[in-house]
DNA sequence: TTGTAAGCGTTATCAG
DNA sequence: CTGATAACGCTTACAA
């Protein structure tokens, strides 16, 4: 904590506590040569103001909270690079949480956050309508919140996202577009984009007038370990792949579905793309050095971040928030093409 | 913001604001029957105590400030999400602050830390002995420093790291084991860490008493993009490789250099292991992955953190800092075999 | 141009 | 067991 107050200043100083604060703060009441002095004096003594009673008398606190579910996973720290950036620009301080996916500790960093004085949240739900009353109530009375990633939820304000649907629509169309019909999308078992997710692969079949084979959706379970994920996909795919109706793609629905087939691929002797051609959303850099390079669908994370930020300020700025027209932001992703959804030589 | 205070439940409840006050922090000096009409009434109007004036009252703000990076590399994103877990374990408040590898950003983040009142700070420095005379000063007079992951630093107080030397001088070890001897090592240019990882490398050669060969230093430039790092990777390998000198493995001593040169050596029609045996420093879980699957040296991160914030909190906590026993906590990490150094068969 | 005093929402001391 | 009062460090009418 700093140590050296105004009370102190203003009495080494002969001035009074007033003044010497209005000196720091420029105010137009105070002479050019009293600021001089009291400004020395506070640097010679490396006067910080105690943000706390500053802040407790303006009424503000200047911070803004994120709830997000876990930081450590690549894609989810990339939007708290781009959050924490935007912050930092606007001179916000970001108070970071993490749900971990479960409703309870969610709700918990809730009330740490308005506990904290937040003066918004933005948040990444643990699940769908997860904490619905609270937020909804917090929202209402004590301050705004935008929704960013995970925005399969029920409340009147900003969600930022990207649009599944159409992002696996237009990978499923790359995949036409190489000769694969016959395509295996991989999904998480209780997890929030799938719907959305799933409902572009639909649509891409319909509308390309292909057939849909329930069998091809495979659902993974994510409650177990890495190990346990990579296992399930074995079994699951090797069934298939030894069936009648063996597919000759694969889409994974979420970064970790889509990074890891490619090792399950790889033990199970499947030759990526001559096999199996493989897409799938992921954000990381090292699909570049994979081996097949791994053709992905990517969010844009700090387009996302800017926005959600940006939002959120004008909420916490306007004087009549009812008067802003909250609505959705559906962002595009990127397909990035590269070695495993290239074109079979023929 | 939260908006009843205790003065209007007070008025509400015909008591005295410190009545209210002492029931709702269950003081012994207040009969039952009150405390139960206070928590009523608090909890009727959703009452949250203001952390500000409370802190401020109270002298304590209960923030921990980090500074680390950038929160998007996914091995500090690891270590920002083990070290949050850690804070909230301890009822402290994480805020954190990037500084993107620059001094200037680094101070700056310092001060706009220092202003918030942390009573402590963790960091991760931009690079050795970045801003140290104000680190220095704020140690000694503001508040308790320790650093992280990049100690190798100047100053007098908890510095939790990995024993880069060691990890390094066990992943040639393991080259040895498998016959290889012609080791080129990947080094970023100007980055800390390549010194001691170096030094592991030299002094396992002379244990074993393979002579060093300088032209297997490769110095990667990171300035630049990942394609660029990938170029130049690539250049700087096909000409060792061409030499007379062909290496016989890889060792990466960072993981962007680890988990980018599968994809340069895949791009040279390399054969790993068979050809070139690869292993380094890299926390992604991907590296099961990857094809081959890639051995890796993993620094535990969430040990790590769990010690940096433990000390942190023991220096906060102690009246008389001087008679802490500050000192380098230097932590083992763990070697991953997978197949990028699988044995030859012969 | 400077100073006085009130108050932000708490907690702590002390008196009743 | 309860209440009045002061104080934490700062800003801001208002007074001088």
């Amino acid at each position: 904590m700093s140590k050296v107050t105004l009370k102190e200043l203003a009495r080494e100083l002969n001035m009074s506590v007033s003044t010497v604060s209005k000196a720091l703060n420029d105010s137009y009441e105070i002479s050019e040569a009293t600021k001089q002095r009291v400004k020395e004096l506070a640097s010679k003594y490396n006067y910080r103001p105690n943000a706390l009673a500053k802040n407790l008398k303006l009424g503000r606190t200047n911070n803004i909270g994120v709830i997000i579910s876990t930081i450590g996973s690549p894609f989810q720290a990339q939007i708290i690079e781009a959050l924490h950036r935007a912050s930092v620009r606007f001179d916000f301080n970001l108070i970071m949480m993490q749900s971990q996916d479960s409703e309870e500790i969610e709700r918990k960093a809730l009330n740490t956050l308005i506990n904290h004085g937040v003066e918004g949240l933005l948040i990444s739900p643990a699940f769908e309508n997860s904490n619905i009353d609270l937020l909804s109530h917090l929202h209402k009375t004590t301050c705004p919140i935008v929704l960013f990633d995970r925005i399969n939820y029920n409340i009147d304000t900003f969600k930022v996202g990207v649009n599944n649907e159409k992002s696996i629509y237009r990978a499923a169309e790359e995949l036409f577009k190489i000769g694969r019909k016959k395509i295996a999308i991989l999904c998480g078992k209780n997890i929030g984009v799938t719907k959305d997710r799933l409902k572009g692969y639909r649509k891409a079949l319909e509308d390309y007038h292909i057939d849909f084979n329930p069998s091809y959706i495979i659902y993974c379970d994510y409650n177990n370990s890495l190990e346990g994920i990579d296992s399930d996909m074995e079994t699951k795919l090797t069934q298939l792949l030894h069936s009648e109706q063996a597919p000759d793609a694969v889409l994974g629905t979420t970064d970790t579905l889509t990074t890891r087939v490619l090792g399950v691929l790889s033990k199970l002797n499947i030759q990526v793309p001559e096999d199996l051609a493989v897409i799938g959303f992921a954000n990381t850099d090292i699909a570049e050095s994979l081996n097949p390079s791994l053709s992905t669908i990517r969010q844009p994370t700090f387009e996302m971040a800017d926005i959600a930020i940006e939002k959120l300020i004008n909420l916490i700025e306007s004087k009549n928030r009812s008067q802003i027209d909250v609505h959705e932001i559906l962002l595009d992703s990127t397909i990035q093409l590269r070695k495993s959804t290239k074109q079979k030589l023929s």
